[in-house]
RNA sequence: GCGACUGUAGUUUAGUGGUAUGACAUGAGCUUCCCAAGCUUGUAACCCGGGUUCGAAUCCCGGCAGUCGCACCA
């Protein structure tokens, strides 16, 4: 490999400048866990805050917050106590390890679903060989290894816990007090920028595969009649690099298609979800991805959890690691919803009110129960419940039969009293389908300084910049005096004063030479550096210099706040 | 988890059984100097533990961590 990939100049850079850090390094370090360091912190909450400002305000998906602490039930209905532990076995001829699960793919269902043991008996009774070197009945046991961080709860008698593998599921679970607050009505969005836990087997790839990571994530819910989108027309026209499951058979390549078209020729599911795409697309590009290394990769029908209607990826091009998934934008169904209201034993269903109420006649079953009661005694209960589910039909004749028990039970006609009412039904039961995008915050955050980096030659000099935007950059802007000499330095610390109080980042420097300032402000990023040198005492002017075409405006220091924050908020300099 | 390799200042390096070389970076100062390496000067390292030895960063063993490969990747 490259002795100096992009990769490990990335990471340099980032350890050297304190953007990342191995955590607990004091201590020799652990894989899966990183430190953002001064400039890293603030990188990740000014690109968290360009995402409260799409979704949140944009879109009005209110932010919530839950624990990062879930107890047992959520996640044996969210289905992860099963389904996020991969069990393992490791073949004793050839060492090598395999998915016990996929071993037995084919012979039963859901391999997934069963337990060690039972996986490890089928393993034996068919026989399966290695598929490595093809021994049979050289297989050990197998270990289930759970990819979530179990804790206890309590003293005492310990309450199972486990730190949460996803910010999903603490606002899934709070769907009655958000549906309620949303005034009950579809669709509403709500979201949660948090840490989320995943005790990884073996933790590579740096900040790509961390034990503890951040995701921003929306859950959206809709209903399940209606996904089209309010706003479609307004994305409608928008370019996306689209990389459709046909084509990854044969790695048939991307294609560039209006969204508009995307979903007209069923590439994409359904509007509300190809917004969505579009939405994801609008904020990487304004965070620093590069749009040329970004696409949206479909999932094949196999990868695709069952329930799952459509589900786009995200992903960057890397250097090292190629196709980097960094967002997952899926319809989820009705899954989370259903297998919480099943765990739970609560409704969590929405009503979608008709236009107009629907006048729908019913039959009402009132049964003399006074008759009843005595006659069928035990039964009369079971009897009665039976009666009610009775269709208009049934209850036609003199005699009308129930099933009891597995035994038919005849009534004479004249015990029961029904009659025909109209009743008014003012909308139908349906539990919201879920669009989940879900980011995760340290990978766009790797993505966002690769693709910013840039290596450059000036005057033959070798120049290190990050083309971050300046909306995302750590530092804003840096004041630096031509020289360190007292006359420089007052009136810059004066300027210092001004642009903090308009709310400016700023860092001052007056150190070495002004060229080593200049690039020591570009490979971290920092957009403008404003220079006072001996016309400012003359003439009450300084110097914007832009990092990346080193171009330099004089401006007056009455001006200076304002010209700089335009500059930030356009994400541009302009010498105008 | 398995296998291979690796472990010297912040980074990168030299090194012999007698505690360490240089560079870059960094601090202080000098320099009317607008695009990094001009001058002076300072700070800073042998992954941890045990063994062999008079003496270990160097040899041996163990641990830890990292990199790569296998596997895993909701």
């Amino acid at each position: 490999m490259n002795p100096m990939d992009t990769y490990e100049k990335i990471i340099g850079l980032a350890k050297r400048r304190g953007f990342l850090w191995n955590s607990f390094e004091l201590y020799g370090g652990t894989a899966g866990f990183y430190d953002y360091g001064p400039l890293g912190a603030m990188l990740k909450r000014r690109i968290e805050d360009i995402w409260r400002d799409i979704y949140v305000i944009e879109e009005g998906f209110y932010e919530i917050e839950t624990p990062t602490i879930g107890i047992e039930p959520i996640f044996v209905a969210s289905g992860h106590t099963r389904g996020f532990s991969d069990p393992m076995t490791v073949c004793s001829e050839c060492d090598h390890a395999f998915r016990a699960d996929h071993l037995i793919e084919g012979i039963v269902e859901t391999p997934d679903a069963l337990p060690a043991s039972e996986i490890k008996r089928l393993i034996d009774e068919n026989r399966i060989k290695c598929p490595n070197c093809g021994g049979v009945g050289t297989f050990g046991e197998v270990s289930s290894f759970n990819l979530m961080f179990r804790t206890a709860i309590g003293p005492g008698a310990e309450r199972v816990g486990y730190l949460r593998p996803e910010t999903a599921q603490g606002m899934f679970i709070n769907f009655e007090n958000l549906f309620r607050f949303y005034r009950e009505k579809l669709p509403f969005g709500v979201t949660q920028i948090g840490k989320a836990y995943r005790n990884e087997i073996s933790p590579r790839q740096g900040v790509i595969r961390l034990r503890e990571f951040t995701q921003a994530e929306a859950e959206i819910f809709i209903s399940p009649h209606d996904k089209t989108h309010p706003n479609f027309s307004s994305v409608a026209d928008t370019l996306l690099r689209y990389y459709p499951a046909s084509h990854q058979e044969n790695d048939g390549g991307t294609i560039e298609l209006a969204t508009r078209d995307a979903v007209g020729q069923g590439i994409v599911a359904h509007e509300f979800l190809a917004y969505h795409l579009v939405l994801t697309h609008l904020f990487l590009v304004r965070v620093g991805v590069d749009p040329a290394r970004l696409r949206f990769r479909q999932h094949q029908p196999d990868e695709m959890a069952h329930y799952a209607v459509d589900c786009w990826d995200a992903e960057v091009l890397t250097d090292r690691f190629g196709w980097v998934e960094i967002v997952g934008i899926a319809d989820r169904t009705d899954y989370d919803l259903s297998a919480h209201a099943a765990h739970s034993g609560r409704d969590l269903s929405a009503i979608l009110e008709y236009e107009t109420p629907k006048q729908v006649e019913r039959i009402i079953v009132t049964p003399d129960m006074s008759v009843i009661g005595p006659r069928y005694k035990e039964k009369a209960g079971k009897v009665l419940n039976a009666l009610k589910n009775l269709t208009e039909e049934e209850l036609n004749g003199d005699l009308i039969n129930v099933s009891v028990d597995g035994a038919t039970i005849a009534i004479p006609r004249d015990m029961i009293k029904y009659e025909a009412v109209t009743e008014e039904v003012r909308g139908e039961k349906v539990i919201p389908h879920v669009i989940e995008p879900s980011f995760g915050i340290d990978r766009i955050i790797y993505a966002v300084i690769e693709h910013s980096f840039a290596e450059e030659v000036v005057d033959e000099e070798p120049r290190n910049v990050l083309r971050l935007p300046a909306e995302v950059a750590p530092v804003q802007v840096a004041v630096l005096p031509l020289l360190t000499r007292e006359e420089l330095i007052e009136p810059a610390r004066e300027i210092v004063r001004t642009l903090r109080r308009a709310g400016v980042f700023v860092t001052y420097d007056d150190s070495g030479t002004i060229g080593r300032r200049y690039r020591r402000n570009d490979e971290i990023g920092t957009p403008f550096s404003v220079t006072i040198d001996y016309d400012t005492l003359e003439e009450d002017t300084v110097t914007i210099r832009d990092r990346d075409s080193m171009a330099q405006i004089r401006v007056p220091i009455r001006e200076l706040s304002e010209r700089i924050y335009e500059m930030i908020r356009n994400s541009g300099f302009c010498d105008g």
